[in-house]
Formats: C-alpha cells, structure tokens, sequence
DNA sequence: TAAAAACTAGACTATTTGGTCAGGTAAATG
DNA sequence: CATTTACCTGACCAAATAGTCTAGTTTTTA
C-alpha cells in the first residue's frame, strides 16, 4: 500500500535470477506465461475493478491453474502493479514532446489523434487507468500522478507561450489539455455507453477517425487556430 | 442479472405494506435508514465498484449491523439498483429539454452550465455512473441506455436543425453530445487527478466556475457560437 | 546423462463473503 | 393496555477468497 511501483516481479523475479538478463532459452516460458497471466488480468481488472477481481478469475481467463499464476506473481497486488507498469511505459510513449517553435494547430491536432489513436489500440488500459482514478487512484496515487504534474506543466507552459505570442486565443492551458484528455479517452471508457447511443455492436476504424476529425475541427476552432 | 431496474425495495418492500402510501408517522425510521444506507453504499460503490463492495463495508460506513442493512434491503443488487433508480431521478430533471427555436448559443451554455454543476453537486452519483459503464453497464444496460439513446437522438435533431439552418457551423450533433458529456463529467470522474495536476487539496467554487467558463467558451466558439 | 533449476498443480488453511434465521425490543394502533 | 406491526441484531452457514505448501514434472545446464 506504499508508493514503490517499480518492484518488477517480472524479469527476474522470484528464481534465483543467473547472472544478469540473459534471455536466450532460459524464460521462455516465462516470458509467454506472463503474458497470458497480464493479459487475462487486464480484462478482469478493467471489468471489476481491483477488489473485485479474483485470483481465480484471472487463472481462468488465462487458462491457468490458480497456484502458477502466484507462482509467477506472487499476489494479487503485484499483478496490478505490473500491469500498470506496462501501460505506463506505453503512455509515455506516446506522449510526444511538443516544442514552443511548434505550429499550433499542427501540435494540437496531433496530439488529439495520438489519445484518440490510443483509446482504439488500447481500451483496457485506458479503463483500467480510469477505474484506478475514479476511486481515487488509492494504489497509485504518488508515482503515478507527480509525473504527470510535471508533464501537464511541460505543455501548458508551452501553450501559454503560443498564446503570449497571439498565436491562438486566450484559454487556460491546463483546462485545454484537461478537455483532450477528457473527450479523446471517453471514446474507450464510455464504449459500452456510445455503443448503446449509436446502436452499434462494435466500433469500426472509421468510428474513430470520425470522432479524431470532429474533435480536432472544434476544439482548434475554439482555440482560435486551423489546420494549414 | 436481468434487466428489471424498477423493483424499488424501496418505499414499501418487505413489511406488508399498509394500504396505500402512509408516510403519516409509520415508516419515518425507514425512511431515515434507508437513507444512511444508500448514502453509504453510494460511497462504498463509487469506491470498490459493483464487485468490490462488501455489504458489511456499507454497514460498517452506516454505523449499522449488517443484518439492520439487509433488513431494508434484502440483497447487495437491491442496494445498487436503489442507488441508480435514485441517480436517474435527478439525471432526468436536470436535463432540461431544448427547443429548434432555442438560441443555440445560451442552450447550449446552459447544458455544459448544468453539467459542471451536476459534477460539483454529485460527483459520487457520478462516479458510480461512471464505473458501471467502464465495467460495460453489465447491470443497467438495457433499461439505462436505451432511455438515453432517446434522449440523445431527441437533442441530436434539434441540433442538426439548427445547423441546417444555419444558426451554426456543421458539427455532428451526437459527437458534440458526447463532447460536453465527457468533458463535463470528467471533473467530478477524474477529480482526484486533476486535484493532483494542480496540486490542490479539494475543489472550490471557483475551480467549477473557470471550468464552465473556459468549456463553455471553447465549445461554443468550436461551433461558431457566440454567448449573445 | 546427471544434477540443478524452473515450472506445474492439487490439497490445504484461515478469513471473508452474501445471506438466513430466530428470538428479541420498540412503536403504532385498536 | 394489549396486541399487532415494525424494527433490531447476534449467531449461524455454505461458498468463495488470497495465499501457502509440498510433491511432482519438465527444462536447462554442466
């Protein structure tokens, strides 16, 4: 319940780890079993949540005897944390640098079809991630989030300078990223809700560059600003 | 598991109703009660999720026994349902009807208005919403949702009725529906990260206030709109 | 190919879970 | 004031839970 997050049973966890990374043969199967076991807990998670989340479950979805699941995890709360471990890595991925010589319009826009680029490619995480804020992000609270502090204030210092130097409107630039943020991962959050509304069974690609060319149109309007 | 929602343990339900409703001086300890409990389950829920709530957590937030919580409410499901019954009341007078000859700058304004103040006001309700849908509204889909797509097509046509006559610019009604949804709701959702970005301890009025301001000013000039 | 390391998995345990029940107390009512 | 009705709650139960342990099987390595 501390604010270690980096813990890793992964690599080289519980066996005598030989030397250093070495993984030629050795962790082959382990490599494949952790994968089946993080991607089984994904979807459990994201459906119920950490408490209601099972151990069974979870070997169940993955097909695996309970007990070698803790073999490799060795409970419940590591599996958790791994797995944000990996959505984490991918995030920051993503995020791309935005620089004050940027085009606007351009910089924004991008950004607004990477979030929705990931809400297509990554659902789960994103309402894993979702979940875990909505209760109030109890696990995550301090690793996760600092970093993201300073990352918000990265780019609205950024934003600001564009609008200091009268390149877009007047907006706050916290508030702006916050609405990005917000209406681009509402797409994989809400999808059982949307889906519902547009009476559909399931997205197509075309849902989501629909949704990317609406968002980018309005929300650079309403900054003021348009595609070159 | 179906997809009965109105069962209403509620106002009459176990004890062998009397006649009509005779909320005279019988059923004041009911009534009391049962609001301890659902304010303590709408806590509990908004916190672990369907799954992760125990009844003896509701209980132990109610200050009551266990066995006094399923008194009034004979199971975990009949608690949640009350809950959402109770939600959807307010979720219904809050979303005021808008009319083709509406101004659409100021319907609009107030939609995104009533919103932020919903997510001020309840953002537990909102929370829980929020979770039921992540988790796929495995509960509430049918009877929640299709009432939405209801209401969703209702606004939609009028919106597109006012671009068809050219009062704004040509957006998708539905995906400006889900925009202000989204990034309304967020606030109260994703409260705890954004307390974290910007590094306060809780919410003031205030912070609602800019928020409406900047959505209401973003989204509005997005459509080509103007607060007259 | 033999020893060591990595993996598999059933049986087991202590605790927690949702929910019942029976026997009570307090409150309304005739 | 008596009796019916509403309310309260500890004791109880079967099922599920997180996690351990041990005994075995496969794979790697020397």
């Amino acid at each position: 319940m501390t604010n270690q997050i980096k813990s890793k049973d992964s690599q080289a966890g519980r066996p005598s780890s030989p030397s250093t990374t070495q993984t030629k043969r050795t962790g082959r199967i382990r490599e494949r079993n952790r994968e089946l076991i993080l991607a089984a807990a994904e979807e459990e998670f994201a459906l119920h949540g950490f408490r209601g989340t099972t151990v069974q479950g979870i070997a169940e979805r993955a097909d695996l005897p309970k007990s070698n699941v803790l073999y490799y995890f060795s409970n419940k709360q590591r599996i958790y944390y791994a797995l944000f471990d990996d959505i984490m890595d991918r995030w920051n991925a993503v995020l791309s640098e935005i620089k004050p010589e940027d085009d606007p319009a351009l910089a924004l826009a991008n950004f607004i079809r990477a979030k929705v680029e990931m809400s297509r490619t990554h659902p789960l995480a994103s309402r894993l991630f979702a979940m875990e804020i909505i209760q109030g992000a109890p696990l995550l609270k301090n690793h996760l989030c600092i970093g993201m502090r300073e990352w918000v204030r990265g780019r609205s210092e950024v934003i600001q300078q564009w609008i200091d130097e009268g390149r877009m409107e007047r907006v706050d630039p916290v508030q702006l990223i916050l609405l990005i943020w917000s209406s681009t991962q509402h797409y994989a959050d809400f999808q059982a809700q949307i889906l519902i509304i547009e009476d559909k069974e399931a997205y197509v690609q075309k849902d989501f560059d629909h949704a990317a060319d609406f968002l980018t149109t309005v929300i650079l309007r309403g900054c003021g600003l348009e595609l070159p």
